[in-house]
DNA sequence: CTTTACTATACAACTATACAACTTTTAATT
DNA sequence: AATTAAAAGTTGTATAGTTGTATAGTAAAG
């Protein structure tokens, strides 16, 4: 077999054991050419078949970039899991792992701005793009203000749909705080990745137009899977 | 007797008075064919009698090159690179291929007895007998403990070199491992030597005086033009 | 009639070199 | 600290040259 099509084989094992990360840069080709010992003729025509394949993309002037496949999933004043996923022309889909109403804790009173004596409803569901698990979900919300919110929302599996029914035509982030923490064997099974994985944690307030808080909750994303875009 | 035959003669009669010398490259086939008065083919012919002898190598769009006889490279207690070469009055140079910092595999934090959480530098380089590549080497060493290694050694191009400078002033041998390996398409030509030429590859750990290993490495040796002389 | 030596031609794979277009880094200057 | 200019580095493109391989053909020797 030709050499150019070895050193294609040797780079995407590279590439797919993560040596060269989507987003960063590969090697110069000079550099590559050095490695492998072949003129930088046959390393770009070893380029060629990744870049055909869509792995890599070039910048005159600047290098050779590792395609980023990861989702971008924007986060701006208001965050809408579909319509997020469907604007890329990907297809949701939202599944319950389970509900519990129960006391508000501290920081959920808090951060709902509701007595912590009163009920919360808590609902953890499973996001997928294209029917890869990916995101997780976990949400605080007054049980007192939207009794009936369980019952609408597992018909819907819409946040924005059962708000609307519940006359909340529009809703807005508060604030987002961004943690990275490492997936544990449950998350790791749930969200289809690697124990230790890194995922993006959110924690946010939604509230309505009347700046009234509607709902804190987390979400992790599986960050080689997702990169969070931030807008303003 | 064929002509052939006759340029073959001939050709090994101007490579044994040095008009040819090591390391050199031949005329090209083009040239030798319009010399000899005769197709390239013919030469073609010729030129692989002595490519079979090991006394020439051919790199396809570069050239035919004089290759040396066999080398024979000391493994002892202390093993020397440069020393090793320039003990024979050959000249020694060595080049780098690539250089990457990740995470030790188990085997490598193994035996050079790091915690396997910890960092590696690895380091690929060629080295040339008298400007003929013969030998690769893959070093693995602790980048936690020898942080600057990769720097130093960048300037140095030698490893007794590089660890005099890091306080390291003499280190030798715990084990070598000798193997017989086949060189694949990319070895070879890293190497100068046919695909499926057999490779004496030497794996080992050079410690220093405390006995604490420093670098977990392997070697690759072209078997035709290198014998490894053992001892003790 | 078959094999061997040699020629002729063509194309593929790879090297060598040079330069253009462009980006990134570095240094100097304001 | 910000701006600007120069230098160095990167990819894109073009051209010519080298070896590897395949096919076809001719002539001579066994």
């Amino acid at each position: 077999m030709s050499i150019y099509y070895q050193i294609y084989e040797s780079l995407k094992k590279d590439l797919s054991n993560n040596l060269y990360k989507p987003g960063e840069k590969l090697p110069s080709e000079k550099v590559l050419s050095k490695r492998f010992g072949v003129n930088r003729h046959t390393i770009r025509r070893s380029l060629q078949l990744l870049k055909n394949e869509g792995i890599l993309f070039s910048k005159r002037g600047s290098g050779i970039i590792v395609h980023d496949n990861r989702f971008k999933y924007k986060i701006g004043k208001r965050v809408r899991f579909s319509q997020n996923i469907l604007n890329e022309n990907y297809v949701p889909e939202t599944t319950i792992l389970r509900s519990e109403i129960r006391k508000a804790s501290k920081i959920e009173a808090k951060n709902l701005e509701i007595n912590s004596k009163h009920e919360i409803l808590l609902i953890e569901t499973i996001g997928k793009i294209n029917n890869v698990p990916s995101i997780k979900t976990k949400r605080v919300i007054s049980n007192k203000r939207f009794p009936d919110f369980f019952d609408i929302f597992q018909k819907q599996l819409s946040i924005t749909k059962t708000l609307k029914i519940l006359g909340v035509n529009d809703f807005f982030r508060k604030n987002t705080l961004v943690t990275a923490e490492q997936a544990d064997s449950i998350q790791a099974n749930l969200l289809h990745c690697k124990i230790n994985s890194p995922l993006l944690k959110t924690t946010y307030i939604n509230q309505d137009l009347n700046l009234i808080p509607i709902e804190y909750s987390q979400t992790w994303f599986v960050g080689e899977r997702i990169q969070l875009a931030l807008e303003n």
